[in-house]
DNA sequence: CATTAACTACTACAAGTGTAGTCATAAAAT
DNA sequence: ATTTTATGACTACACTTGTAGTAGTTAATG
């Protein structure tokens, strides 16, 4: 939690961040290069794609777009990961007393995890250890 | 993620969710009381209690309340346990491809735990292999 | 019994969100 | 050059949330 500046709280409903990762994964994308990536999961007119973009640029700030040709190209401003440390921490803070441990252990409790990422874990809480040993 | 009961999608905003810790810790409470226990972080009306406890009751299902003398008491119909699960289960879906075990990642990247905590994780990791066995 | 105090119900309002239609315009096609 | 088509801007609407005022009712108090 060293990085304050990551500590925006960012906070995007469904849709929008459904459009965000396309953005994150595709790198940019056009309006309709949206829709058509989340048209199996949505189906949604191309116009509310738009509309959901043109707020997360103006009011979010989330996004931009360059003009090519006729059409917006957007890519996305804010980062995943930024994004994600945002959101799980406002997600302890308020669920979990502020506990990440209590989180996971939330985790454990529920049998969220099977036996092979209870093996990865392990070896992440290794890596973590010699990371903070250093 | 035996238990598919628990798996009703439950979103709870903010304030929704700090009247709900009070309720989930006392047991049951006046609309009075909750805003007593709300003071320190949020000053609020106490008209303000009431209106979001009329939609935790009528729109949300998430409590309801008896008549006692001229006041109402109101208690949890939904558990902290099952919120939580339903909660953390979107997140998780939403940003991490319903991967908890890239969630705990996320965590260990962001050096959200410290030492103790990485103590405390090997042991319940333990555990939950140890119930995971039987 | 009349007044006051304690409560809830009802109403309101600004933001934010999902959803999409209409309109104007610019580009492409004929 | 005129028509068609693609595209974003603008407008709209219902619903949710945070927030709280007002009105009406019931209970308590003098």
């Amino acid at each position: 939690m060293r990085n304050i500046d990551s500590m925006k709280k960012i906070k995007l409903d469904e849709l929008q961040l459904a459009i965000m990762q396309v953005l994150w994964d595709k790198g940019e994308a056009t309006v309709a290069e949206i829709q058509e990536a989340l048209k199996d999961s949505r189906d949604l007119a191309i116009t509310t794609i738009g509309t959901v973009l043109s707020r997360l640029e103006d009011k979010k700030k989330a996004v931009t777009h360059v003009t090519q040709g006729r059409k917006y190209v957007y890519r996305a401003i804010i980062s995943e990961q930024e994004t994600k440390s945002s959101m799980v921490h406002s997600l302890v803070k308020q669920l979990f007393k502020g506990q990440s441990a209590s989180l996971v252990n939330h985790l454990l409790q529920e049998d969220e995890l099977d036996k092979n990422e209870l093996e990865q874990l392990k070896e992440m809480i290794k890596n973590a250890e010699k990371k903070q040993g250093e």
